[in-house]
Formats: structure tokens, sequence, C-alpha cells
DNA sequence: TTGCACCTATTACGAACGTAAAAGGTTTCT
DNA sequence: AGAAACCTTTTACGTTCGTAATAGGTGCAA
């Protein structure tokens, strides 16, 4: 429902909000190569699409997340387990890492993880 | 690259292959609610977009995959993972399992190939 | 050999996307 | 008041996608 490009405009709300449609466009400055009328567009899209709001404040806007990036997050994640390893975590793991060696720090994580849900 | 329809009919051909069009329609019959046409043009398309290939059986073509499964899963997650999660595996598990209880079998798959990984 | 059956290839069409320009409405400066 | 500046809202346009229908070619039965 989120398109890729909208998705690097939520990413900025969700990191800092209320922001005026300038202030994104001045954070997506050199990120993206995309025209400020663009950087609108997508603002425009989002407000239609519910996953952002948009306040007045004296003459201008300013956009805020409706959407949380939990859930945002969370459902991308699903869709493709679901589409590519039958909805479960693991066998992404175990495929990732014969692909990709693992970091130390993943490896920690994971560990850590592990223990937890293991003694609960 | 390819879109979530087509990978419909990638699945398929993954499976088993070489097949026939309506060999394909055959098997996606009942999962998808698609008319044979549809999935001609899909066939088509993959065709055309150099993941599968045809060759000529009498008269009639018969399909076969030339991208491979393992390469489209590692990609696509790859994708996911760095639009998501700065492409790290490991924040996603956690971020998966606070969300959705890992079942024991996704825990000792995970638990075994830590161990795998911590000891080479 | 001619029409039919059976395939494949071409064309269609609306919605969503990426990318952007043009038009409209308010302040504000002069 | 009129023009300029600054925002927002509309409109645009070529692609890709989902979903199909139609046209085109070829071997086989009559």
């Amino acid at each position: 429902m989120i398109s890729d490009a909208e998705s690097r405009v939520m990413e900025v709300l969700w990191q800092t909000y209320p922001l005026t449609a300038d202030e994104v466009v001045a954070i997506l400055d050199g990120h993206v190569e995309w025209q400020e009328a663009t950087i609108r567009t997508l603002l425009n899209r989002l407000l239609k699409k519910k996953a952002i709001a948009a306040d007045r404040d004296g003459r201008r806007y300013v956009y805020r997340p409706l959407l949380e990036r939990a859930d945002y997050v969370h459902a991308e994640s699903k869709t493709l387990l679901d589409r590519l390893f039958k909805g479960r975590i693991a066998p992404m793991v175990v495929q990732f890492s014969s692909r990709q060696k693992l970091s130390k720090k993943d490896i920690a994580e994971l560990k850590r993880l592990i223990e937890d849900l293991g003694n609960e």
C-alpha cells in the first residue's frame, strides 16, 4: 500500500516530526535526487492514504506520521516471509546466513534473543 | 524486477520443470483466480525479462526457470533488510519475535544455526 | 485442401508509481 | 492596491502491473 518512494518520505517523518514540506525536502536533499515537487507529490499521496496527517501551522502545513513504523515494518516483513519462507523466520535466517556471513554482532544478538526466549 | 504475480508463476516452475503453459495453468488452478490468458501473459513477461526460457517441443513450448530461486530469494530478502533494518538480520528477527511468537521449531532451528556458526 | 483446434503473440485498459510541471490561493512588501 | 513570494492543489505523462481478450499461425482431421 505504501510504495518504495513513499516509504523514503515516511522514514524522514518517523525520525522527527512534525515537519513542514520544506523541512522534509531539506532532510532528503543529498540522499535522493528528487525535485522538490516530487517530494510534495509523495507527501500528498501519503496524506490521501492516511499514512500521515497535516496540521495547519499558520500559512503552511506540518506533517506527522499516522502509520507507525513498527506496524509498517512488521507488515512488510510478514509479507516477505509469507511469500518466500512460508511465514517462518528461521528459514530466512538460515538462507541468509548461507549467502552472507553474519556479523559477530548479529550472532551475539541472535544468541541473546534465543536465550531470552528459551528461559521464559 | 519480478512482480508479485510473476513470482507466483516462478514458484511453480521452481518446483518442477520443464512445464508447458497448460501445465502451469493446471498447477495454479485452485490456488489463484486467474484466467488462463493471464497466466500466459505472465509467462511471456517472464520470458521477456529472461527469468525463464522457452524451448520448443513439437508445436508447443516448455518453460523452465533461468533465474534461480535462491538468487531471487536472497535478492528480495536483502532489499527488505537494507530498506528496513540497515541490512542486518538480527534486528529483523528481534522485531519479528516481539510481534509474533516464534514457534518451537523456529527457536530450535535458530539455536542450531547459532551453535554451528559459533564453533566453526 | 480446407476448416477447425490448439498454441502463441499482440493488443488492451485501468490503477499505481516515479517523476515533475503548472495552476491557484494567501500573505506581504512596496 | 498591485505585484511578488510562497505554499498547496491539480494536472501530466511515461512505465509497470494485474488482468484479460483477440488476433495470428500451424498441424491435423475430414
